[in-house]
DNA sequence: CGTCGGATTGAAGATACTCAACATGAGTGG
DNA sequence: CCACTCATGTTGAGTATCTTCAATCCGACG
């Protein structure tokens, strides 16, 4: 007894703003693609493609989720009807994770060319501002993961190297040491620990021989061990060029 | 002694591509505005302020954080030299969490007419899309804090929470029951819990009369006190329209 | 009927939290 | 110069939460 329910997209992207009629049409068009349907469990995209187009939920449920290699599992993010995914395809190289369908669902590929044309005005500058923002998404998942996932230490050793890639790439990090002028109530708060618990894990990290974190520096002194024990994964960060690739001597790709 | 070296925007953005000359000169005139520097936990911007300029980290370091009302605080994001933050203020209504300083920090203000000029060509269309990707980075923020500084009860009622929203949205939430195909072990990956304690936290919600959840459907059955267990707050999911707002008689933000 | 994947329950152990005491150093005011 | 405070860091002891490792139960399906 659904009558004139417009398609989820529409009703989402409605919370944002209201659309002309004209607009609202071109709106609606994105959900009339064709549509495939995954059975549970499916994989959409698996980690390490390249996704060839934007995927457009229309019916059912899908996850984003990461694998590690211990076999654990985090699913990071939900994805009902009328979410879009993979907007990123257009700057991403790969997939850092799966999107998996957790019941039947059906999903329209939405061709890269059709995108492109709301897209086409962009500048390279414009594109690479969203890969920044992209990026800045791909961390925040990567996060949860750590919080979810990684017990104190391991938590620590990945907020710790992650910081020190993200300070070599702005050439901010000589001698692994970089400027970290937290209190340790602080780190707590970015790893979801207690300042005492804080306190013991970095007593671990120095006892162990791989940072040093005194009067606002930090210095790494281990970096193999830390991303060791961090089981640092640095896709993530997407530092590898993805397009107009020339070589350069010195790419952020050769520092991790 | 440092010679030649180029902003870290410019520096960090040619990890994504190779700049032309031209290009490159935008690029570096994005470095150049006057900065203003902020002292150590001096707030750059606060929550629920509208940011009227894309903010450039120039030197030091920022946060993004959240506070909650318990008192208890959750650092989602570390931001260092080059990075943007607040492309967003073209799309969200207003922040989510604060920006604050962690040692002297310097920041540029990117007008943002100066902005608008990259993007004044964007349709509508195009900024709803953008809208997406925002508010789905606000629900990665959100959920960096429930696994950080909630416990197993909350994270779950936050998660059936959100989904509630955001099913209600859709039209897909009659009578407050949703599909949700899970397994609990895939539920326990949701929310960073083991499998058993994933059980063992269902019946509890299941007892205190909040949800059941069986046969991939979960009904909330008090969704008042639901969100009261969760802490929820509705803001990050960014339901209000920005722009050309109208009445209309069934709005998301009603619905919280 | 047997098996298999979920769900459920029990018991023991690990990890992280709370509460509390104490140390250290910088800054302040007498 | 010393006493005082205050913020930060460190350590100890007891506790709560969550995990691990089972064992059992149940319905679906061959």
């Amino acid at each position: 007894m659904k009558v004139d329910l417009a398609p989820p997209l529409t009703m989402r992207l409605e919370q944002f703003t209201r659309f002309t009629t004209a607009e609202r049409t071109r709106v609606d068009a994105l959900s009339a693609y064709p549509y495939r349907t995954f059975e549970a469990g499916e994989a959409i995209i698996s980690e390490g493609e390249r996704a060839e187009a934007v995927i457009l939920i229309q019916a059912g449920l899908a996850i984003r989720s990461k694998s590690l290699r211990d076999g654990s599992r985090q699913i990071m993010a939900c994805l009902l009807p009328g979410d879009l995914c993979d907007l990123e395809v257009f700057v991403l190289q790969s997939m850092d994770h799966d999107l998996i369908a957790v019941g039947p669902t059906a999903c329209s590929f939405i061709p890269t060319a059709d995108v492109e044309g709301l897209l086409s005005e962009f500048s390279v500058l414009t594109k690479a501002l969203w890969w920044s923002t992209m990026t800045d998404a791909a961390v925040l998942r990567s996060r949860i993961i750590g919080a979810g996932r990684r017990d104190a230490l391991e938590r620590l050793a990945h907020l710790f190297y992650e910081l020190l890639i993200r300070h070599r790439i702005i050439e901010a990090a000589p001698n692994d040491t970089y400027r970290l002028p937290l209190a340790q109530h602080e780190l707590a708060d970015m790893a979801g620990l207690t300042l005492v618990h804080t306190n013991r894990t970095l007593s671990k990290l120095r006892a162990a021989g791989l940072v040093d974190f005194h009067d606002g520096w930090l210095q790494v002194l281990d970096a193999e061990g830390l991303k060791r024990l961090a089981k640092f994964e640095s896709n993530y960060l997407h530092l590898a060029r993805t397009e107009r690739f020339t070589d350069v001597s010195h790419r952020a790709s050769d520092l991790i």
